[in-house]
DNA sequence: TTGTACGCGTTATCAT
DNA sequence: ATGATAACGCGTACAA
């Protein structure tokens, strides 16, 4: 049996509620005292037990992760490191704020709700992150109906943005800016290559890239626009399509560093080069994206930095200073490499 | 207030322990009884209460993972994939038996001993999973001396290794067998770049790579084996001072892949043709590393099933079966690509 | 300032 | 087969 307040307190010669008071730095205890009884914890070796305290409290200072279904292998999301850098952010808050971390990484829907279901209503955690976004998504629904403190990492779906709070980018604003690079480059035939369609940050970057080239008069054929969900078919067959085209683009639009490498591969195999026959852009910035042949143009989008404000967040949301939902935008930057540069106009 | 056994136990007319042992699904509870509670327990929406749970029990049904100290940028280990798959791993082992996962990543020695301290001895956790193995580590001595559950994933200091349970690659034997095929290929000047010096991982592998080559009476400079901690500096100035030497090899064995990437990008900045002027090779077979140029001839070490194998064992230990320790050794492949082939003998 | 006593929600041990 | 009751370890009114 582990030690606890009570061996601590009958050790100190004191009361156990003394004991916790003294852990809880009450004022009201006199420095002396303290001194002792932390003396005394020292020497024995005591550790709080988590659970009884959490029993007491009805708090538990843990945050739950929630990440995006991801089938065993050949789906991209848990492939994708950007999971990895957002964690890290937001275990770096949490830690500063001694905050610990659960977290699920389901293989269905029904296993993540489920998975939710025990969290909130087990009272495991005082609020969750979601590293996803989607339309119509009963874990959503569920958080919001039963007002549980939760924050959103992306874009909410547009009917229920208003009640949550959400770290994002403005995808649509730097999607329009990376287009509107594209076209100052001289490029005038672009062709769209994104994630699954339902998801809302495909959707914005998409409206961007769109509005972007209608407001420049320029027509996007509906074959210059595909979605994928895997790295390499995907990649490989959008391009094979793209260009068995009539009129092939001048360049492609990605949404993501993890397909725009597939992409590059892809390109590479056909005898296609880049950026001298085709030009990418894509997002996020990975680790791996300025090791790309070419080196990647690629949006910067701060994911550690995602992260954290998500993580201070959902901290901010259980502990109810400023309890109305709002939304917190992290700066985006253009990255420009290799994969890019002016099109030469050919004779 | 949520509801409680006791809400349950009212409403069924029945006795709170009734309810309890209905959720335990206990044999001596008649059928009507069950179908009665749990009815009741459907329409009240009850969920158990996890600390109540596991402060009665004394087990929590979770499992503590402990990610390797990472700076928060530069430092390649937490942008390095392979962890993001171990967890997978383990996530869906520990979901199979209804484990839930604490995660935490310290970002200096002293803050990820104290998480385990906090873990282990406040309760929160049934068993630990270490992602990394090091010389004289502070938390593996603890874990050991509290013989508390928990495994490692990779191969633990030699001292304490029949002690530990872990779960690793055959490293020495792969690395000697990647060595012979580089041998085999006709490569005699063979350079290595590694990882941390410490880190038993790399020992292993510069092991059986210095052994085979011994083994062919072939001597390896002092300059032809190079450490370095970070992707692109790293990567670049290894290669730099390979290329300056007198002699400089004709292939390079590389611990890790995020590394050779870095080197391969190196090598094509100085202009240096691969697999032409140089073979690369490298261990762990990351997503990217089909997509590298040329795609990366590298060791499949089923990373996924290293994580699962980790989780199965933890789980075992806790439950106490089997409970001495053990090794369990997860195989491996060579996976030819395009960054090697037979040397050709220029005249 | 410190001690007493009860509650947090569950499980386990006795009874019945 | 079911019910009453005592832990599990800690926090906190309330009392002193």
């Amino acid at each position: 049996m582990a030690i606890t307040i009570k061996d601590i307190a009958r050790e100190a010669k004191v009361a156990p509620s003394t004991v916790s008071r003294v852990i809880a730095d009450n004022p009201k205890i006199t420095e002396k005292t303290k001194k002792k009884v932390r003396k005394v914890m020292e020497q024995m070796g005591y550790y709080p037990n988590f659970h009884a305290r959490n029993l007491a409290n009805r708090a538990t200072k843990s945050i739950g992760i929630v990440m995006p279904i991801s089938a065993r292998k050949g789906n991209n999301t848990f492939q994708n490191p950007f999971f990895q850098d957002v964690i890290k952010g937001i275990s770096s808050f949490a830690h500063s704020e001694d905050y610990s971390l659960y977290i699920t990484t389901g293989e269905t829907d029904e296993e993540i709700y489920s998975d939710v279901m025990k969290m909130v209503k087990g009272k495991r955690v005082d609020g969750i992150i979601l590293l996803y976004s989607r339309e119509s998504d009963p874990v959503l629904e569920f958080l919001t109906d039963n007002s549980f403190p939760f924050v959103l990492v992306g874009k909410p779906p547009e009917d229920v943005r208003k009640n949550i709070t959400y770290v994002d980018n403005d995808n649509y604003a730097v999607s329009r800016e990376l287009t509107q690079f594209l076209l100052s480059l001289g490029h005038e035939r672009i062709a769209f290559i994104g994630g699954h369609e339902k998801l809302i940050v495909t959707k914005n970057r998409l409206a961007g890239f769109l509005d972007t080239l209608a407001l420049s008069k320029i027509s996007v054929p509906a074959e210059y626009v595909k979605h994928t969900d895997f790295i390499m078919d995907g990649g490989k067959k959008s391009i094979s399509e793209l260009l068995a085209l009539k009129v092939p683009p001048t360049a492609i639009f990605v949404t993501d560093d993890v397909l725009a490498l597939g992409i590059l591969n892809a390109l590479h195999e056909k005898g296609i080069s880049v950026p001298d026959e085709m030009n990418v852009v894509s997002f996020n910035n990975l680790f791996f994206s300025e090791f790309t042949s070419p080196p990647l143009t690629t949006v910067e989008v701060n994911i550690y930095q995602l992260g954290y404000e998500a993580a201070r967040s959902v901290v901010e949301l259980i502990e109810e200073r400023g309890n109305s939902p709002k939304c917190i935008t992290v700066p985006t930057e253009i990255v420009v490499r290799k994969t890019t540069e002016p099109l030469m106009i050919k004779i």
